[in-house]
DNA sequence: CGCCAGGTAAGGA
DNA sequence: TCCTTACATGGC
């Protein structure tokens, strides 16, 4: 199967190879699996799983199904909103490059990535539990941590030889303990902050909607109401599920490493530094901090 | 073995 | 408001 359910209409200063390079960061990371020319995603519909492919022709993004279930045209659309903000493609970067371009530490960066869209996590729950498996411990054991709970808890897709995975939702998780996550090696307070999150998910006490109808500051706010989530896990995801562009995560190591190497520090930046600094970058904090972390790799 | 990792909560001055 | 400290485990 190969279907083609739509195309998409790519912004000037999007480049699908560089978006492509940062979905290829990291061969640990188990919901979308990148090649050269396009990525694969397995989407939950209504019917069951469906495996989709977005892949770039010239200006145009074709989207198609390779297998599973037929998506409702409600759920095409759901999904063409989905993968618009998956890739920021509504997005006019052009202030962020005019700014980028007069600042030491990003002008080389927003030349070597230009095209780079900060790539979004749309699904809160899926966010907010990659913020909190993150939190103070490297990436490579963070994105195990996701596949662990991924293959336990969410659904699977077998085809061509390979199983795809989507991240499970928050209702199936009405009944599992934190010592059952602990045994997927999740710390308790990583384990209570998940079970906390899918709760109030699945009770719709919280919602990325109602989030998404607050300002910034009222967001934060009811970010960090949530125990287990602190100023760089609600900040994290304001910038990347929220898609807030002045999200700054301050007491990211990622960040304050990346700012040494760059300034040629001989010590990490402190986070009342980062933001004396983010000044600079007023408005496109959440781009200067995607960009910066590329310098990482 | 020791230090670090895309932090947070809790306790205390 | 601004320090400490415990947590907790893999990667290198």
């Amino acid at each position: 199967m190969n279907d083609l359910l739509f195309e998409m209409a790519l912004p000037p200063d999007f480049r699908w190879d560089v978006n492509l390079d940062y979905m290829n960061r990291s061969p640990l990371e188990c919901l979308y699996v990148p090649d050269a020319s396009g990525v694969n995603r397995l989407f939950a519909f209504s019917g069951g799983p469906a495996l989709i492919r977005a892949a770039a022709a010239g200006d145009r993004l074709k989207v198609m199904l390779l297998a599973g279930v037929m998506p409702a045209p409600q759920e095409q659309q759901d999904l063409a909103v989905f993968i618009a903000e998956w890739f920021d493609l509504d997005r006019d970067l052009r202030p962020f490059y005019a700014l980028a371009a007069a600042d030491p530490l990003l002008a080389p960066l927003a030349e070597r990535e230009r095209g780079l869209r900060i790539i979004a996590l749309p699904g809160l729950f899926e966010a907010l539990c990659w913020a909190i498996l993150g939190q103070q411990v490297n990436l490579a054991f963070a994105y195990k941590l996701k596949e662990r709970l991924t293959q336990r808890y969410g659904g699977s897709l077998e085809w061509q030889g390979r199983t795809y995975y989507h991240f499970p939702r928050p209702d199936v998780f009405g009944d599992v303990s934190e010592e059952e996550l602990c045994t997927l090696q999740l710390t308790r307070n990583k384990a209570r902050a998940v079970l906390e999150v899918a709760r109030l998910l699945a009770a719709g006490e919280l919602s990325r909607e109602e989030l998404l109808a607050l300002p910034p500051q009222e967001a934060e706010a009811r970010l960090l109401r949530i125990r287990g989530v602190g100023p760089w896990t609600s900040q994290y995801v304001r910038m990347r599920c929220l898609r807030d562009t002045t999200a700054f995560p301050a007491g990211d190591v990622g960040l304050q490493n990346a700012v040494k190497f760059l300034a040629g520090m001989d010590r990490k930046p402190t986070p009342a530094e980062l933001i004396e600094m983010a000044a600079r970058w007023k408005g496109w904090e959440a781009y200067a901090v995607f960009y910066l972390w590329r310098a990482l790799y």
